[in-house]
DNA sequence: AACAGTGTTTTAATACATGAAACAGCAAAA
DNA sequence: TTTTGCTGTTTCATGTATTAAAACACTGTT
């Protein structure tokens, strides 16, 4: 924290260290972690108890993340026009197929994970709202390159396999810029993508563009599971349910355009 | 925001600004709203954008809230922990019975509405998630004021009645401590509140209690409706519908406690 | 071309952030 | 019971980030 400059930087450099893996810091603990002052961070951590966008619990002394912050997530836009509209179609769609399921949208040339509904029966992943993963390696991100259009493909490409090198998650991983504008080739054409134990190994998902009523491809919806069950008659079957949930959420998102 | 203190409070006293009604901000607009210098609120808007909390719209210009607060406010426990787990009751709740549905828990002594899913032919109401409001008043409040132990609904209504005067919505408001006690005390026997227009005139709410799997009573159900829909009658078939959505939630959040 | 309006940058003055040290409180060990 | 250890909280002189006025850059309109 001490490299950072302003206060804004330091206090979301704070809030960042409560995860769903660490949601409860207490202040000596979490000030070494950073390496700041503790008195720092205690002040820090006040201001913001303060204002309700962490929650000092009473007992244990230890923070968390407060209702504010929960409230003003609720105020993002992409929240009210968007996830609130399609998080029911997005239930229906991991009853019907068993399996976790994502809506997602293209963000600085990654997929961003804007939704997601596991399944009793789904494999437990390790994706959660908000996070951001490699567009080439998942079908997620995949179908959403397959659909931009050309010009902005060419410069998303650019960013992904010039900029930033690709890296080899499996053996699977298109790393080949060849390679992978043929497979979007293919994606375009069919409808959907595949990733085949790319991005891990053992698991597939099967993922199809969600279109806006403007016909614009807007976000994209898949479904995960191990390699298994992902055989090349179910998915037929798969992206047929896929499509029936996208097509509903066409119908509740208007000219939505994130 | 002169008057604030510290950069914290400063910081979101600026994102306080955006909400559902007005999402976008220039910054010269803001600073006039704000009172403050406009390249002050250029640098912490330029601070946010850059962490990704605000976003600026490349063409516009004008800044709105930014996903990485939409990811922030999935941290907040709250969501994980009971949002995510009783959104899709809620739901199905709201579909069975045609009209707005809140889940709502008690925090400041006040009503703080945690979820709400509005029905096609529901009203629109202007509750938000995130929104307080009294719990004197309002169907979701009176019931968890019922159902708290004793000396703690003794020390919230003292709270209530006492620290912040009671203020009459409506003609039909009640906001006498005597009147309010046994109303209080039959919503107990009953198992059900009733807002009938305290609130708002011509609105009606019903509100049941939800209990964890401890059978600590954790939060509300409440439907809202027009008066005229809100008939004897019906009331006991809305309590029904809750009923189920209650107890469902209840199989849903262990033993979840806010 | 001039003007108006917005967002962005610069920089001296000033407000507030920082961190070391002290303090307060609680629980565990001696 | 006292001592020790640990955590969170407060204090205050010093350091530095923030502030706001002014200038700048850009776009659109007259």
């Amino acid at each position: 924290m001490k490299e950072l400059k302003s206060s804004v930087h330091k206090t979301f450099a704070i809030l960042e260290h409560f995860t769903n893996k660490k949601p409860e810091w207490g202040v000596t603990e979490l000030a070494e972690e950073i390496g700041s002052n503790k008195s720092t961070v205690y002040r820090f951590l006040s201001d913001l108890d303060k204002l309700g966008i962490a929650y000092k619990h009473p007992v244990t002394e230890k923070y968390s993340l407060g209702l504010k912050l929960f409230e003003l997530g609720c105020r993002v836009q992409l929240k009210s026009a968007f996830v609130d509209k399609t998080h029911p179609e997005l239930i229906e769609v991991a009853k019907m197929i068993s399996e976790t399921v994502h809506i997602a949208i293209l963000k600085n040339c990654q997929v961003f994970h804007v939704d997601k509904v596991e399944s009793p029966q789904g494999l437990k992943l390790s994706t959660h709202v908000g996070s951001f993963a490699p567009a080439y390696s998942t079908s997620l991100g995949k179908v959403l390159l397959a659909f931009l259009p050309p010009k902005e493909q060419e410069k998303t490409l650019d960013v992904i396999l010039k900029d930033t090198k690709p890296v080899a998650f499996t053996k699977h991983t298109i790393t080949s810029g060849k390679t992978l504008k043929k497979e979007l080739k293919e994606i375009k054409s069919k409808g959907y993508a595949l990733d085949k134990e790319e991005s891990e190994l053992g698991l597939v998902c099967v993922g199809i563009p969600i279109f806006n009523q403007n016909n614009e491809v807007v976000a994209s919806l898949s479904a995960s599971g191990p390699a298994t069950r992902f055989e090349e008659e179910n998915v037929a079957n798969y992206v047929a349910i896929l499509k029936t949930g996208a097509d509903a959420i066409q119908e509740k998102i208007g000219f939505f355009k994130p």
